[in-house]
DNA sequence: AGAAAAAAAGATATAAAACTCTTTTATTAT
DNA sequence: ATAATAAAAGAGTTTTATATCTTTTTTTCT
């Protein structure tokens, strides 16, 4: 897995409140929570942490719920990944040697290296607003039953 | 990350067995933990594991230890992964959706197809054996202090 | 002002992963 | 045969990730 679950739930939950945004939706947690079939107060401490870093909008009070601006809507999936499972995929070594490097190279460290360039490269071009158009136009899914 | 600790350790343990079996030499539980910088007994465990599943051979008593046949030598990093992670690295859907699919493809699906592809066959195709070369030239390190 | 809705915050529970310790079994050398 | 060595096996602990439950705060609507 290249992400906790706590990461992948945060990637659903903002492509679907982004989805929703782009129709000036807001959305309650328990929406969320049956939009991307997670648990309901795991995803609400999820949302809580991307809220408070900014990464979603919110509300609170009847009518309120969660929402992205314009500005929100252009977070990519590699932003997220570095709120919530920090930077550890992105730069730890892939045998979990501390002080794997260049110069001083674990047994997989160049054979991975191109492997991982990909990784990166794929996570900072994704942003959440363009990847839940697709959803919109049901080409793609958040949860599938 | 993409492997379990138990595995980034499972990896390296192999690795440090298969340098000592090309010179022949059988090496104990204590000497591998050192080699790799793991805890002993945790490492006791994994090489149980592994030896029990064939991919390291064992002697108990003294003089004797861990090591590799020539056969044991050609075992690829991906075999150790499916045995101990299991194949989840390569198959599960990045989003962590179960159905997802082709026909029902999370909103990352298509994206990281290529990155998954690349991934798989890099370490399809890494041979314990082949790794242990570099490591025994001192090009690469199983462990850095 | 009061009731209801909804997120925020805090505390707790459960499960899995990582790690440790102890006992047993097999092998070898004296 | 006995002692020593080393892996195998079993059981236990600690830590981290995952998940749940409860209370508080903010906002809105009547």
């Amino acid at each position: 897995m290249l992400f906790s679950k706590t990461c992948e739930y945060a990637i659903r939950a903002s492509i679907y409140i982004a989805q929703q945004s782009r129709e000036d939706k807001k959305v309650a947690i328990k929406e969320i929570a049956k939009g991307i079939d997670s648990p309901e107060h795991f995803i609400a401490k999820i949302l809580q942490n991307l809220s408070k870093k900014g990464f979603i909008n919110s509300v609170k009070g009847p009518n309120g719920g969660f929402y992205m601006d314009k500005k929100n809507l252009k977070t990519t999936i590699s932003d997220i990944v570095l709120l919530i499972d920090g930077e550890s995929l992105f730069t730890n070594c892939v045998l979990g040697l501390k002080q794997c490097s260049e110069s001083k190279p674990c047994p997989l460290h160049h054979e991975y290296k191109n492997t991982r360039k990909n990784i990166i490269e794929l996570f900072r071009t994704s942003k959440i607003g363009q990847i839940s158009e697709q959803v919109d136009l049901n080409e793609t899914f958040l949860k599938i039953k």
